[in-house]
DNA sequence: AAATAAATGCGAATTATTTGCATTTAAATC
DNA sequence: GATTTAAATGCAAATAATTCGCATTTATTT
């Protein structure tokens, strides 16, 4: 990780090893409540949040919505994967494979008022197994 | 509006109408603080999130998250569309016409822990043609 | 018109994110 | 390795985003 912060022409500090450890490790986007949670040392918040910022501006990590009302963010690593989110409870996966980049040409074009892409982002919501599980469980326990 | 909002069991409010109102005009996803500023009468901030909530889980509206760190909302409208988010100066523009919909059983089976797929949100960032100029406006500057 | 459950407004509380400033630290230089 | 210095951190406080409790109002039902 150090090297990559420095590449970028950051300084390699503990806290941001950490945290992008803890990114790195994780198997669906980070929040800064979870990553506070999660790096060992007390890391402040201000300082996760001025890390989270300047990593995605130098493009190492990139924002995730997830419509949870707070940020999640993933390492940016150009691999071509998105999100399944359940809207009951709220549980992540990611999923690779899609062939959306290949279209950012024809998208373009219908775009009136825009000179390039650069980055997309595909969310599927649904329902997991086990919340749908347990909605099944709820309709035959009624009487 | 009001039709809808019966037909969801919801009482057809002043407050909603508006709301809803403001947000079938916009061409863009609106935020709370749009919302407050486009209804004429004054809403209180708790009555547009609270309806916010409501309506979305009627789906009447569906929430949009952009990378702006606070929620719009757009009329759950089932028609297949998405936006363009300038990455410069945040400017949305809806954009229509994908075929992801026809893939959700495909990327049903490739996602382990998930029973069904019901949204998908495509959200593209990029640099919209104001900004694009702005920065070949600014390079050529250069000494 | 009266009854009633649902929705609103207001104020205050949480949660999410940012900012100012004194102190610390990584990296460059000697 | 010690010195220097700009960049980054920690702390406290500020601002932004969202929610909550409760008394009052309002859309629907009777």
């Amino acid at each position: 990780m150090a090297g990559i912060l420095r590449r970028s022409g950051l300084k390699a500090t503990h806290p941001r090893i950490a945290l992008l450890n803890v990114i790195a490790e994780s198997s669906a986007p980070v929040s800064a409540q979870e990553a506070a949670k999660r790096v060992g040392k007390k890391m402040d918040q201000a300082t996760i949040y001025r890390a989270f910022n300047t990593l995605k501006s130098k493009k190492i990590i990139r924002q995730v919505d997830l419509r949870h009302n707070h940020a999640h963010y993933e390492l940016f690593d150009y691999d071509d994967h998105h999100h399944m989110i359940c809207i009951s409870c709220g549980k992540v996966e990611d999923i690779s494979g899609c062939e959306v980049e290949s279209m950012y040409s024809a998208f373009l074009r219908a775009a009136r008022s825009f000179a390039t892409i650069e980055q997309h982002s595909l969310e599927f919501y649904g329902v997991c197994k086990t919340c749908a599980e347990k909605t099944q469980r709820k309709t035959h326990t009624i009487a």
